[in-house]
RNA sequence: GCGGGUGUAGCUCAAUUGGUUAGAGCACUCCCCUGUCACGGGAGAGGCUGCGGGUUCGAGUCCCGUCACUCGCGCCA
């Protein structure tokens, strides 16, 4: 017999069907046993009548159980219709009930309040509920609408490398590897270098690649592994074709997102995000003035956003610009990385830009230096040997155009979608000072 | 790395100015229940109060240390 999806039961009344899941609710009557099935698809509610074959294992099945049943599918009695769950005009009649794996007693309610803490050493089994499917099916769908915008405008994906030679950053937040014959390696922080010299293959380059910091921070918003999502592309006029062509793919992935997972954001006491075409724009300056006048009060640090900053000028943008992503400009080049471009006759300014999104950086991006003697000569400046550089420095010497990019983090693009507090509610396995899955070596 | 908060049953939380046998809900075990849908009803079991030291007649409660969690800052996606 063949096996019948959960969504497509409500067109099978009065057959007999085969259905493979998991048991969602067991509610023992005593005499009789109701018991919610639930596979990818959905969830029905199964009844084990006194005189079913099936009563004996019907008493004994434990809740998350993976079960096979064969049953008929009746419509329920008018006054058992249940109007608000998903098939709860129909019901299924259990003739046989075959326990593939028994489910040990749970250690909690699957549906309970938990610590995340407890949430997150219990991952494995967290994973058999609504909300992390809920969570996790999101964030396949912003990955993949992600890709689809940039394909359509002729982005080629490439694979960067995670294990490089050094440390692309220059800051001490690498992981060191040991590698072969007594060297030493590194967990890459960014694909930055190996993405802009894809740009002198396409033109257009991008990649989704997982990056490693060992910065011993513990917030809500840090991983020490983390996704990124990263674009490059060259023969750019200025920063504001990059911001241009982000702005349109982040648009393209929320739209998504409600088309595919419009149910969802109730579910989170949320909403789909306002993204408006186009994304409000202030400099690092403007938004400031705003912050000051607006939430009254004095900014210590002009150099920077701080995340206070970060969270008032959200605020302000959605209350005034009806948006929930705002892009910040302007940043004095010595706060941005080294192969960040200066934006011409502003000095000290640079092409450097931040997406904000409900309140944190989600994006950060700039146009780069191009010209391998202006490049040179800004490692002197920060002190970096380019000897060190060659390898990346091919690009500037053979023929970099004028290009830029930015790059996306996928984590806390999907905590902010759905407004977690946490980031490691929105990574399935995270990577924290404390963990690392001790639990999975003997 | 710095600063704040928290740590009590499997889970989520109570416990008066330090006071007698540390409680509840859910989960668990047993009993009852044919229309439930977080089913319901009855009974029971379950604790080195994170760990180590100290003050006190007496510490879950106060002090010191330590570990973990959590939030803020620095930094960043």
């Amino acid at each position: 017999m063949e096996r019948t999806l959960i969504r497509e039961l409500n067109t099978c009344v009065g057959t007999q069907v085969l259905i493979r899941g998991w048991v969602s609710v067991r509610r023992d009557q005593g005499k009789m046993v109701f018991c919610d099935v639930r596979d990818r698809s959905g969830m029905v509610q199964g009844i084990v009548l006194p005189i079913s074959p099936a009563i004996e294992i019907a008493k004994e099945v434990t809740v998350e159980s993976a079960v096979e049943v064969v049953g008929t599918i009746n419509k329920r009695p008018e006054k058992n219709i249940t109007a608000d769950k998903q098939n709860g005009d129909i019901e299924l009649s259990v003739e046989s009930l075959t326990i593939l794996n028994k489910a040990q007693t749970l250690p909690f309610d699957l549906d309970a309040d938990l610590n995340l803490d407890t949430l997150l050493d219990n991952r494995p089994l967290m994973l058999h509920t609504e909300r992390e499917r809920d969570i996790f099916a999101l964030q396949a769908t912003v990955m993949q609408a992600y890709r689809n915008a940039l394909i359509k405008r002729e982005f080629t994906e490439f694979q960067a490398p995670a294990l490089v030679g050094g440390d692309a950053e220059g800051g001490a937040a690498a992981f060191k590897v040991s590698y072969y014959n007594e060297m030493t390696a590194f967990l890459a922080t960014s694909p930055q270098f190996y993405k802009e010299l894809m740009v002198n293959a396409f033109e257009r380059a991008f990649t989704i690649a997982k990056i490693f910091r060992g910065e011993k921070h513990a917030t809500p918003r840090h991983l020490s592994e983390l996704t990124q999502m990263d674009f490059e592309m060259g023969f750019i006029r200025d920063y504001h074709d990059v911001t241009r062509v982000l702005e349109e793919v982040v648009r393209e992935v929320v739209v998504t997102a409600g088309e595919k997972h419009g149910g969802i954001f109730a579910r989170f006491d949320t909403t789909l995000p306002l993204a408006p075409d186009p994304f409000p724009m202030l400099t690092l300056t403007e938004a400031q003035a705003i912050i000051r006048a607006e939430f009254k009060r004095e900014i210590e640090d002009t150099s920077d956003m701080s995340p206070e900053d970060e969270r008032q000028i959200c605020e302000w943008a959605r209350r005034e610009k009806q948006s929930d992503f705002i892009f910040i400009t302007g940043y004095p080049t010595k706060k941005r990385a080294f192969y960040t471009y200066e934006e011409p006759g502003k000095a000290p300014f640079s092409t450097g830009f931040d997406l904000l999104f409900r309140g944190l950086e989600i994006n950060s991006g700039s146009q780069r230096m191009h010209d391998y003697d202006e490049m040179v000569a800004r490692m002197q400046e920060r002190d970096l040997d380019h000897e060190k550089f060659s390898f990346y420095l091919q690009g500037h010497k053979y023929g970099f155009p004028p290009h830029g990019g930015c790059s996306t983090g996928l984590e806390r693009f999907t905590m902010k979608m759905l407004d977690l507090k946490n980031i490691r509610e929105a990574t399935a396995f995270p990577r924290d000072m404390n963990r690392i899955d001790m639990r999975l070596s003997s």
